[in-house]
DNA sequence: CAATCGTATATTTTT
DNA sequence: TATACGATTG
């Protein structure tokens, strides 16, 4: 498989030999979808464990080696890491057919995600459509937080009946962003609960919008959404779909409304367009993706698109696959396809019955030493969940046993309110109509509140030049010797002087002596700004790091500071949806119970399709072992108000009596060998009647 | 006007 | 358990 592995034959062959010997490593779907070339837009459906990444790479590979400039290639992923993993494989690929020994493969400096390639068009092409290209970008969080400000600027806090919390509200806009669905159909259909309030929304987010253009900013689905309003301007259209040769996107089950029409309007006929996916890996519904992307795809265009599937399975062993493919097999909608593979079986698949969320951690725990004895190591096996919360008690008792871990969803890091502190001083610096970021800032000083913030903020902007307002700010009294050392720093932060990241390092400086004023336990926090700003230095300058890190924060937290060591043996837990296009040889899921899998909240007859999609998405991971496992009485804690609530559950819906049947049982801890009591049949009394007659 | 404490209240998954 | 909001104190 490695390039270096067939060196020494190289010489001999020619280009055109080793493009036949790569190729011939491909099974013939494979090598179809790798090498199609007609004019009209190719569709390759890729099962779970079909190869995808792989054919993907070549494709790409394939297309460079016939002569495309892979500068004008677009490849659009999923996450960074599946654009940076795709652009190594077909970098490998390419080495090997042109015979590349010492030189670098061709880059793709066109891989990425929709968001991260969307901030790069947009602050490209800034000038053309009436955007600052210096826009920061808002996370989640403090996108939350803006609207936060927004409902409470315009009176909805102070509403009689209570008025739906911050994050619901942007959850609400951005599935409109989104679906492009109008507001009213997103209330009813996705937040009933909220739809008395339709009037107050659309002034809400009326604000809101204005809110970001006045201070500068886009959130997430800005991204998307300018993009595809540049897109509609035809002469825009041409320009930056001429920019690219080949377009071709991965996991197209999980992209929106939006990002379609983008991609229609980046090749209106299809030519040089390919899509990659799986309807039914199709997970991310409650994003605003739709499944009707990939299903109505090939009619799209006036050559309708050629349709390759990939079914052989190269991932699991035939029993794994027979239970995915069951409970697969009941779902609505789907392209029909039957995952099969030659590859020898290592046992049944576990359907594993625990009485508690207790007993589950210790049997998961058992089974993962037990594997590692056998030879698995830690990070050949990983244990999935359908929330990141259900990892709680797993997580204490891997902490106990001392096995190391690294969780991935759920994501933290950037959540903690010193992480945010830190970064809000460079995105202050970076954009100084940035309300949100100096509003956290400057309430960092003591002595400056939320009213004396508001002051300066509002002088900045209406100020031309926003930045000497800082210096010349006059705080109250008692704030001045600290307000004249965080001018002194914005100064210094702005003059374009400082290389970075030695930006960093000074606001880092500045920042320490409030850390150990505000936090008891100042030592871990440091810990992780220290990490922060080694982070830094891999980033070319202050922008770059500011985008990248929105728009890719770090996955994983783990349960010790710092990065685990590269060298370092630890087991995987990931939500569901994190887990997606990895596997693993051994596959633990938890809480595979009604309430749970599908979540309770989850009624509607679209989303219990979703969550059975879910359920394949976390069997289908697995190589060689596949353990579900069902607790029997599980605790929710979320959402009641006393704690300790708990249910008795019974196994997922989704699996009938019939596909448990392909499961191998296993009751654990077994049941103690109690002599059963056989009651005589005859009646020594008649308890019945003496009862009556008790009253007679 | 800032800072802090007490109380009512809830819908998973993430670029 | 986190968060939002109101009341109270400095």
């Amino acid at each position: 498989m490695s390039p270096t592995a067939e060196a020494p034959s190289l010489a001999a062959e020619t280009p055109a030999q080793r493009l036949a010997s790569v190729l011939a490593v491909l099974n013939g779907e494979q090598r179809a979808a790798v090498t199609h070339a007609g004019p009209e837009p190719l569709l390759v459906i890729a099962g779970a464990g079909s190869g995808k990444t792989s054919t993907l790479a070549h494709r790409v590979a394939h297309l460079i080696a016939k002569g495309a400039d892979p500068q004008r290639i677009l490849l659009l992923t999923f996450s960074r890491r599946a654009a940076q993993e795709m652009e190594k494989r077909a970098g490998q690929v390419v080495a090997r057919v042109l015979g590349l020994r010492s030189e670098a493969p061709p880059a793709l400096p066109w891989a990425g995600t929709f968001h991260g390639i969307g901030a790069r068009l947009l602050r490209e092409h800034a000038a053309q459509i009436g955007l600052d290209e210096n826009f920061t970008i808002h996370d989640r969080g403090d996108a939350e937080d803006l609207m936060g400000l927004v409902r409470h600027e315009i009176g909805l806090s102070a509403s009689t009946r209570r008025f739906p919390r911050k994050g619901t509200c942007l959850a609400i806009y951005s599935r409109c962003v989104n679906t492009r669905e109008p507001l009213e159909d997103v209330l009813k259909h996705t937040f009933p609960w909220c739809a008395e309030w339709a009037a107050e929304f659309k002034r809400l987010f009326g604000c809101y919008v204005e809110a970001k253009q006045q201070q500068n900013l886009l959130d997430y689905d800005d991204l998307l959404l300018c993009w595809a309003e540049m897109m509609s301007e035809p002469s825009l259209a041409e320009l930056v779909g001429s920019r690219f040769d080949h377009v071709l996107v991965d996991e197209y089950q999980d992209t929106n409304r939006l990002q379609a029409a983008i991609l229609i309007a980046l090749k209106p006929d299809g030519r040089g367009l390919t899509v990659v996916g799986d309807d039914a890996q199709s997970i991310y519904s409650f994003r605003g993706a739709t499944v009707r992307n990939i299903l109505d795809f090939p009619g799209q265009f006036s050559q309708p698109a050629r349709i390759v599937t990939l079914e052989r399975n190269y991932r699991s062993t035939q029993p794994i696959l027979d239970v995915s493919n069951a409970v697969i097999a009941h779902a609505a909608e789907r392209h029909a396809k039957t995952l099969w593979t030659d590859k020898p079986s290592a046992g049944q698949p576990q359907l594993v019955l625990v009485p508690d969320e207790a007993q589950q951690a210790s049997w998961v725990c058992d089974r993962i030493l037990a594997h590692r004895e056998g030879g698995l190591a830690l990070k050949s096996q990983a244990v999935l969940f359908r929330t990141s919360s259900h990892s709680a008690a797993l997580e204490l008792e891997l902490a106990r046993r001392n096995i190391p871990f690294v969780k991935y969803g759920g994501l933290k890091f950037l959540e903690a309110a010193h992480v945010k502190d830190l970064l809000a001083v460079l995105r202050f610096v970076q954009n100084p109509r940035g309300r949100m970021a100096g509003f956290r800032v400057t309430q960092l000083i003591p002595g400056i509140g939320p009213a004396t913030s508001s002051r300066l903020l509002d002088a900045m902007g209406e100020a031309a030049e926003p930045a000497a307002v800082v210096r010349d700010f006059q705080p109250p009294p008692s704030a001045r010797a600290e307000w004249q050392r965080f001018a002194d720093i914005y100064a210094a932060l702005r003059a374009p002087v400082l290389p970075w990241p030695a930006d960093m390092e000074l606001a880092l400086r500045w920042y320490l002596p409030h850390l150990e004023r505000l936090h008891d336990d100042a030592g871990v926090r440091r810990g992780d700004l220290e990490q922060l700003a080694r982070l830094a230095s891999g980033y070319a300058s202050r922008e770059s790091f500011l985008t990248e890190l929105t728009l890719d924060p770090p996955a994983a937290t783990s349960d010790r500071p710092g990065p685990p060591l590269l060298d370092e043996d630890y087991l995987i837990l990931s939500t569901i949806h994190s887990a997606k296009g990895q596997e693993w040889r051994s596959v633990h899921v938890l809480n595979v119970v009604d309430g749970c899998m599908p979540a309770d909240v989850a009624q509607g007859a679209a989303e219990l399709e979703e969550e059975r999609r879910l359920l394949y998405v976390a069997m289908t991971r697995a190589r060689d072992h596949l353990h579900l496992v069902v607790p029997h009485r599980f605790y929710v804690t979320q959402q009641a108000a006393r704690a300790d609530r708990h249910v008795y559950a019974g196994r997922t819906r989704f699996i009938d009596t019939a596909d448990a049947a392909r499961f191998d049982h296993v009751t654990w801890p077994p049941p103690p060998e109690r002599p059963v009591f056989v009651p005589p049949t005859a009646a020594a009394i008649d308890l019945r009647n003496r009862l009556r007659n008790a009253w007679r």
